[in-house]
DNA sequence: TTAACGACGCTAGTA
DNA sequence: GCGTCGTTAA
């Protein structure tokens, strides 16, 4: 009995009495730091300390980063306390249902195969243009995107093909309606065709079996007679509807959330799920979580007041035993550069010592910058590495994303599955075989009229009349390297058969443009192959692999041991909490966004999203706004954004901007009095006109530029430079980059990186290491 | 068939 | 400001 005892310690009252519910139905009011997660794995554990065994019980969370966590939280608990004991299943919704349909997808009897693939939104984009096409869909007229984006929450509404017409009859009718009433049923054919699901289709999918099959239904109910949903106030109407189907019987359903830190209703999202528990299970119990621990006194208040602005959502009384603190400090700057200086000073002055506060970071790590827009970071990025200032930056453009990575992903997606004519269009003539359009226009053709898939046509070439001999050659030749790839490694580790398929298809060769961007690409693809060696030892090494890469997130990759100031937009900043938060661009247009302008509740989701990013501050809290930004090529004038007039004046310190801009001083300021800014709003997006942007006199050389201030400064520049260092192709003693080797203690590895006589090898299971190759058991293999 | 060039549109946020 | 895509020249 003493780990019963051990996990409700610590706990405040609340918190102790949301832990030891162990069954029925439990709704947990959870305000921001209200030490939310720690309820979620103490609850877990105590009910496997009661006895539950760990198999029986699910949690769903909304990133695998926060996965990850819960499971070594778990471990961490149960250990020791415990002689032994199964885990949980612990994962997003989209990971969990992966694993699902693995199991289940074939009995849909739609065609579809448990190695089915998962396509991200470039690939389903792809295959609807290829679509529009076949439909004589003029793409002018209608956008790919916005057919994307009606199809997507169609799907999030659980509309099926076979039924859009109807759905669609509140839509009104117009062109793009129409357009989605041709498309979406071709759409979901298609993917049938290749075997393929997107993001949408895999919760789908799980709702589809689960309604279809009674007993499949019924042995996950048995399976999982304890669900507990993290963020549930950021679930959508299918994930809604899954839950619900799991957990009619039982009833033991636990959810965790806080609606007014709701930011995603763009994706689906609709907080009324949180809302609306207590009517769907009427016997909830239900705990509010109000004590806040993260955050100093004004920070709070200040949030709290901005949140007070919002008319839908519960009433909370989040408090804090801890003291006032530092007030927030709202700065007015110029524009986007002197912003980026500012926050860069700020920084810099902290480490230094040279701090007007009683807080003192303890290293960059302590400190973040939360932006509205993934476009803000550009001139930040500059001031800090003006600065010197070392930073990880999370979002933009996604490791995964990159086109060297998704082409070489494409190889492996075509070796799993050979339906997927997507990955087939995207490396038949990457690297060039000097096939045109012409002659994947013959193969299209023939795929068709016989019913195969691009790739299927391959292995029947010879018999294409309309082909030339050369052509049929190498495409032959292609077809007979992947088939041998296929026959000999596609069961074993994939580190192996990645690397194989770099090597004979001349990947690297082929990204060697000599230019520095080339060499970029290259490192890329090398890690690729650190990162694969994660999957090795897997029982479908593959298969794995590629579901890993297919939902990861950028914040899975957020790492919060090196010292370095993190830099991200505010949604992924959800969960997180650092010392020191600076929140740039605080201006109407920017935040909140243009988009909200005209719509109360979409205002009202931007001022949750302002919520959400003060309240990820422990001590300090600074916000910024620029008189003038540049955005999209144009310079924009912006006012203060009106959130800055409701964070009342108590709790907060406005500096206005002091001097002239660079050649500007005739620009007039509406200065803000003491009661707080009241600007009017003025802002013109330039979404909004549709103007024209003037074209930059001078052109920058982004990456020479880069690389001299990267020469200044020896701390890594960014998480690229991080991961791969200097490296060089081939050292002395005749290793080489991308070679497999074997270590007398670490096992076989895929050398990542040469600098001198030190290597850095990537081991299965182990990671990368460092090794000083003359003088180090190592061989060749 | 490929490389070079200019027009165009975008960026809100994401699994 | 920048990448993508389609057109054009070689």
């Amino acid at each position: 009995m003493q780990t019963l005892e051990q996990l409700l310690e610590g706990l405040n009252e609340k918190q102790r009495a949301a832990v030891s519910v162990l069954s029925g139905p439990l709704l947990i009011l959870a305000g921001a730091g209200s030490g939310k997660t720690r309820v979620l794995t103490n609850r877990t554990a105590y009910l496997m300390a009661n006895g539950i065994p760990g198999d029986q019980i699910l949690a769903v969370t909304f990133t695998n980063k926060a996965a990850k966590e819960m499971k070594s939280r778990i471990e961490q608990l149960l250990m020791g306390a415990m002689d032994s004991f199964r885990m949980p299943t612990v994962g997003t919704f989209h990971s969990i249902c992966v694993r699902i349909l693995r199991q289940e997808i074939e009995k849909l009897e739609q065609g579809y195969t448990s190695n089915y693939v998962i396509f991200d939104t470039d690939d389903s984009q792809k295959l609807l243009k290829m679509i529009m096409k076949d439909l004589q869909i003029d793409e002018k007229e209608i956008k790919v995107r916005g057919l994307q984006g009606i199809i997507s929450s169609l799907k999030n509404q659980l509309v099926f093909a076979h039924n859009v017409s109807g759905a669609l009859a509140d839509w009104g009718t117009s062109k793009l309606t129409e357009a989605v009433e041709q498309v979406y049923p071709e759409y979901q054919k298609r993917l049938r065709e290749h075997n393929a699901l997107d993001f949408d289709d895999l919760l789908m999918k799980v709702v589809e079996v689960w309604e279809k099959c009674p007993d499949v239904l019924e042995k996950y109910r048995n399976k999982w007679q304890h669900v507990m949903v993290d963020e549930y106030q950021d679930t959508n109407f299918v994930q809604y509807r899954m839950i619900r189907l799991l957990v009619d019987k039982h009833q033991n359903i636990g959810v965790v959330g806080d609606d007014h830190q709701s930011i995603y209703s763009f994706r689906g999202a609709d907080f009324r799920n949180i809302l609306d528990f207590e009517k769907d299970f009427p016997d909830a119990t239900v705990v509010k979580l109000e004590q806040n621990y993260r955050s100093s006194g004004n920070i709070l208040d200040t949030a709290n007041k901005l949140i007070s602005h919002n008319e839908t959502g519960r009433k909370k009384d989040l408090w804090t035993e801890a003291e006032k603190g530092e007030r927030i400090k709202v700065q007015e700057v110029w524009d986007e550069k002197m912003e980026g200086n500012y926050i860069a000073e700020q920084i810099k002055g902290m480490m230094n010592g040279e701090h007007e506060t009683d807080f003192v970071p303890k290293g960059y790590k302590d400190m973040a910058i939360l932006y509205r827009m993934n476009a803000q970071s550009r001139a930040i990025e500059e001031a800090l590495m003006r600065h010197q200032i070392p930073y990880q930056i999370i979002g933009g453009t996604r490791f995964f994303d990159r086109k060297e990575i998704k082409d070489v992903l494409a190889y492996l997606r075509l070796i799993f599955n050979s339906r997927d004519d997507v990955a087939f269009l995207r490396i038949i003539n990457v690297p060039t075989r000097k096939l045109g359009a012409a002659t994947i226009e013959v193969i299209k053709k023939y795929a068709n009229e016989y019913q195969m898939s691009l790739y299927e046509v391959l292995e029947a070439v010879e018999d294409i009349s309309e082909l030339p001999a050369s052509k049929k050659m190498v495409l032959k030749d292609f077809w007979k390297q992947i088939e041998m790839m296929k026959g000999k490694y596609l069961n074993g580790p994939v580190t192996i058969l990645l690397g194989y398929v770099i090597d004979d298809f001349k990947i690297l060769e082929y990204l060697d443009d000599g230019s520095g961007e080339g060499e970029a690409r290259q490192q890329n693809v090398r890690e690729l192959l650190s990162v694969a060696t994660r999957y090795d030892a897997t029982d479908d090494s593959l298969a794995s692999f590629l579901e890993g890469v297919a939902l990861v997130a950028d914040i899975d990759n957020h790492n919060k041991d090196t010292d370095t100031v993190t830099l991200m937009t505010v949604h992924a900043s959800k969960g997180l909490e650092f010392p020191v938060v600076f929140l740039p661009g605080w201006e109407d247009g920017m935040f909140p966004s243009s988009s909200s302008q005209f719509d109360a509740a979409q205002l009202e989701e931007e001022r949750r999203l302002g919520y959400v990013a003060i309240t990820r501050a422990e001590k300090l809290c600074g916000i910024t706004h620029a008189k003038q930004r540049m955005l999209f090529g144009r310079t924009e004038y912006g006012s203060p954004s009106k959130f800055l007039s409701e964070l009342g004046t108590d709790t907060v310190e406005v500096v206005e901007y002091q001097g002239g801009g660079e050649g500007r001083s005739g620009y007039q300021y509406r200065s803000a009095g003491r009661e707080g800014y009241k600007g009017k709003v003025t802002f013109s997006h330039p979404l909004m006109e549709k103007g024209k942007a003037k074209k930059g006199d001078t052109i920058r050389d982004k990456t020479s530029m880069s690389a001299e201030i990267a020469a200044m400064n020896n701390a890594p520049q960014s998480r690229e430079e991080a991961l791969f260092g200097d490296a060089h192709k081939e050292n002395d003693s005749g290793f080489g980059v991308g070679q497999r080797v074997k270590h007398a203690s670490f096992g076989e590895g895929t050398i990542i990186q040469i600098s001198g006589d030190v290597l850095s090898v990537a081991f299965a299971g182990e990671g990368v290491k460092k090794i000083v190759a003359s003088s180090s058991p190592i061989e060749k293999i």
